[in-house]
DNA sequence: TCTGGGGTCCTAGGACCC
DNA sequence: TCTGGGGTCCTAGGACCC
């Protein structure tokens, strides 16, 4: 880790504008100045706004919102599934253009990312590359990105928000407690629903007034967070730009809301069976492998809970995720229970599984192990919707069957 | 307005060990 | 024989982010 002294740090903070709906209106210039919403897309699911074009925004369209707000709002826009595959692939061209200009770059998510631009000669300096990468993006992908340039990762990130889309926004070193003073507080990366609320109760609604608070006070009221707190409000950041060290930590999961509440404890097994898998090839895609297995379930009044439970070894295997998850929710559950949700988590990631499948190559592979790898391989050339487990099938055909009874209602009876 | 999906980080309590 | 302190691991929940 190289030192600096934290005066001399310039940083960069990029974020794309309304990333989803401006890659749609790459690929479809017909969508160009029109109200697009990504997200939410087929009719009547439990869908929320992912991401919303300006004109959408100008309806009171938001991100997060339930499609069937947006629609009411906004019944004239138009309104796309999410492609998730092809936002990653332009994700990757971006990240890949951000390592053109400096290797201190930190991914922040999808489409946003801090880089060290401390090295161009000043903060004049800085500035100057900064502009020129803007329009580096604009000019190769066709993407527009808000930038913010100051001397700490914090203020950076709240000057690129600030005027979207297509901005750029300079905080020199020195005028931190300017800029920041009359911001809401809820522009503090951190600053969420709850603390906002709190701290209105305190009667703070700008950064200048959080400002008036002394240290412990705002530690007693929000713990160590208050500490970070109390430096943010002044524009002191010290976080040096984190370099990803790539895999180990971290954990991967899948999660899914039903179109309707489910009871039959035939289809949340097959549920936690789609999910589990989905997790597990995620998992072995990685390299990586898991000892602890998450379960989270929610009800139809929207409670969620979590139930893990730690292996004694790490797993990575469709069928040890699925039991597991299944025990989990077996033990949760009460007769007459209904979910609106089921997910599934592995954390306490390893990739030491790696090292043994090296030495023993296929050799040591359980038959677990083996149906997995096979169907990952079939999967990658013919498609992941092609193949589906047996006990899929198995699950569909009951259901189908259930249907064609008839007369015989859908959601009588729980598991044992 | 009836609330997605994939993450990270923090807290707090209990079990267990020395 | 009524009671300390610290460390680690595990579990559950919650706030927050994009």
């Amino acid at each position: 880790m190289r030192m600096e002294t934290p005066g001399e740090r310039i940083v960069a903070h990029v974020d794309m504008d309304a990333f989803y709906v401006a890659v749609e209106v790459l690929d479809d210039p017909r969508l160009r100045g029109k109200a697009v919403v990504v997200g939410g897309s087929p009719a009547g699911s439990r869908g929320v706004v992912c991401s919303a074009s300006y004109e959408a925004r100008a309806f009171g369209v938001r991100s997060a919102m339930p499609a069937i707000t947006a629609k009411k709002l906004c019944p004239g826009a138009v309104f796309l599934p999410v492609r998730g595959s092809r936002y990653s692939e332009m994700s990757s061209r971006i990240h890949a253009l951000f390592g053109r200009f400096t290797p201190r770059v930190q991914p922040i998510s999808i489409d946003e990312a801090f880089l060290d631009l401390s090295g161009f000669g000043g903060f004049e300096g800085a500035v100057r590359e900064a502009r020129f990468l803007k329009k580096t993006i604009l000019e190769t992908l066709g993407l527009t990105a808000s930038v913010g340039v100051a001397s700490n990762k914090s203020v950076a990130k709240i000057a690129s928000d600030l005027e979207k889309p297509d901005g750029f926004v300079v905080v020199p070193p020195g005028t931190e407690r300017d800029f920041l003073d009359p911001l809401p507080v809820r522009r503090i990366w951190g600053v969420g629903p709850k603390a906002g609320a709190s701290l209105a109760e305190l009667g703070i609604r700008t950064v200048g007034q959080l400002r008036e608070f002394d240290r412990d006070t705002l530690l007693r009221r929000f713990g160590k967070w208050g500490n970070q707190l109390y430096l943010l409000c002044r524009g002191i950041d010290d976080r040096d730009i984190e370099i990803p060290e790539d895999a180990g930590a971290g954990s991967v999961s899948a999660q899914s809301t039903f179109h309707r509440d489910l009871d039959l404890w035939e289809d949340l097994e097959e549920q936690l069976l789609q999910l589990s898998e989905r997790v597990s090839r995620a998992a072995r895609a990685k390299g990586l492998a898991g000892r602890t297995v998450t379960l989270r379930a929610r009800y139809p009044d929207f409670r969620t809970v979590t139930r893990n439970r730690t292996l004694a070894s790490p797993t990575r295997s469709t069928d040890v995720l699925y039991r597991t998850a299944a025990e989990l929710l077996r033990v949760l559950s009460r007769p007459g229970d209904r979910f609106r949700l089921l997910g599934v988590g592995l954390s306490r990631l390893t990739d030491r599984i790696l090292v043994q499948r090296g030495l023993f190559e296929e050799e040591g592979e359980t038959v677990g192990e083996r149906i997995d790898r096979v169907m990952d391989q079939a999967r990658d050339r013919i498609g992941s919707e092609a193949l589906v487990r047996g006990r899929l099938l198995k699950a569909a055909r009951r259901r189908r069957e259930r249907r064609a009874r008839r007369g015989g209602d859908d959601t009588v009876r729980h598991h044992e």
